[in-house]
DNA sequence: TGTACATCAGTGAACGCGCGTTCACTGATGTAC
DNA sequence: TGTACATCAGTGAACGCGCGTTCACTGATGTAC
């Protein structure tokens, strides 16, 4: 992978090999670390051949964003397909719903500076119509409201508390992400944070269901 | 104000100056706008002298930051005190609770630059024994606290819901105050943030709980 | 199959910026006698 | 009440840092004939 990789530069790859160097530099240090002149750097070409590939610094944090925020889609599908498959249709969907939430915090947790990046890249322009996320973000928010739709199929969420229901749900758990992140609960035992989380996502799954939920599967 | 405040810099108040100006630099530019160039340049004074009032730049954004976290406790107690009287306690401890996480919400949109600042500053050694909260973020906390613990005494919570119940409440209304400042709904209508603010508490409520709430006061 | 040439991905040096921080200093303040 | 002096809050100039970005350029690549 090196060797070809790095003869390849010439008329190569060097865009590629950037990205890859900016998701280095933002898994530690966030999007503030993502910087030109430490990715050119590190890939061992001067610090202006990165304009031949992006056209500032932003536009390079922008292609590391989107594929941090595509880490993240991946991290909460993989969560989401372990789902035991044995269970009644109407808890497996309760149960999809804690699995993203989970998901989620546990990415934020694991992979901080991804997730900071991942959440910091903003759209310059307006969305259009109602309230809808910008292209790059929207495969996590997609799979949100996606297993709250089963949850209404499955008879484990009532078509009335359907609407408006995915802002709480992303909501209560950003909002711990991120307490547990850059709050006070930072450096707490992994068991304190563990528990916190859990009772934060079963409240989460009770305020949009309406009533306490059915326990969760073990696994 | 000012000609006698001028006057006085030199055995006066250039800590006080500089801790102002930084809060006028945090309010629209967040904790990294607060520099110490920018605040000694603003006030006048060459930028060494703020070294004869703080060790460092850290020491001057963590006294702005105190005064942000105070400024959000302030904006929460006088949501809080707003309460109508003639509500029946139950209601009335549960329109409290309301109203914390709607002044908590509200802070963050008036006041994005403060509330960043506010949140950021990090307590460099861990918290004693269980999870608590750093001595300057204590009294927002402490109200949600209290809230909390004047429901169950209302007989609005039960007391086995009672423990985590505050973290949920936090990580919900910090959670869509991060997103409604940094994130999808920042360029959102205001009257579309408000109507998703307002689900999410009342979702917030009803995973506290266990049950929807009773309807909000009208004020 | 061989050569001329256009293309374009890279180089090297330099710019200006604002920052935190340190140095040796000055000059106003307030106190001891 | 007046003077000598220590204190200490400020000055002015400079440092080194890393950054984004621009300039005129070079030299490898690949294509047209």
């Amino acid at each position: 992978m090196t060797s070809p990789a790095v003869r390849a530069y010439h008329h190569g790859d060097l865009r590629r090999a950037l990205i890859d160097e900016g998701l280095r530099l933002a898994r530690t240090g966030g999007p503030a670390a993502v910087t030109l002149r430490e990715a050119t750097r590190a890939v061992g070409v001067s610090p202006n051949a990165a304009y031949r590939h992006f056209a500032d610094r932003d536009a390079l944090v922008h292609a590391v964003a989107h594929e941090a925020q595509i880490a993240l889609a991946n991290a909460i599908l993989t969560r989401v397909a372990a789902t035991p498959a044995d269970l009644p249709p109407r808890e497996a969907s309760v149960e999809r719903l804690r699995r993203v939430g989970f998901a989620y915090i546990a990415f934020a947790r694991a992979e901080r500076g991804w997730f900071e990046t991942a959440f910091f890249t903003q759209d310059p322009q307006a969305s259009a119509g109602i309230v809808t996320l910008d292209d790059e973000i929207v495969a996590p928010f997609r799979l949100l409201m996606d297993t709250l739709d089963a949850m209404v199929d499955a008879g484990a969420l009532s078509p009335e508390r359907r609407p408006f229901s995915e802002w709480a749900c992303w909501s209560a758990v950003h909002g711990f992400a991120d307490i547990a992140v850059h709050g006070p609960v930072r450096r707490q035992p992994v068991e304190v944070v563990d528990a916190l989380a859990a009772a934060v996502v079963e409240s989460a799954i009770t305020g949009v269901i309406g009533a306490p939920a059915p326990a969760p599967a073990t696994s």
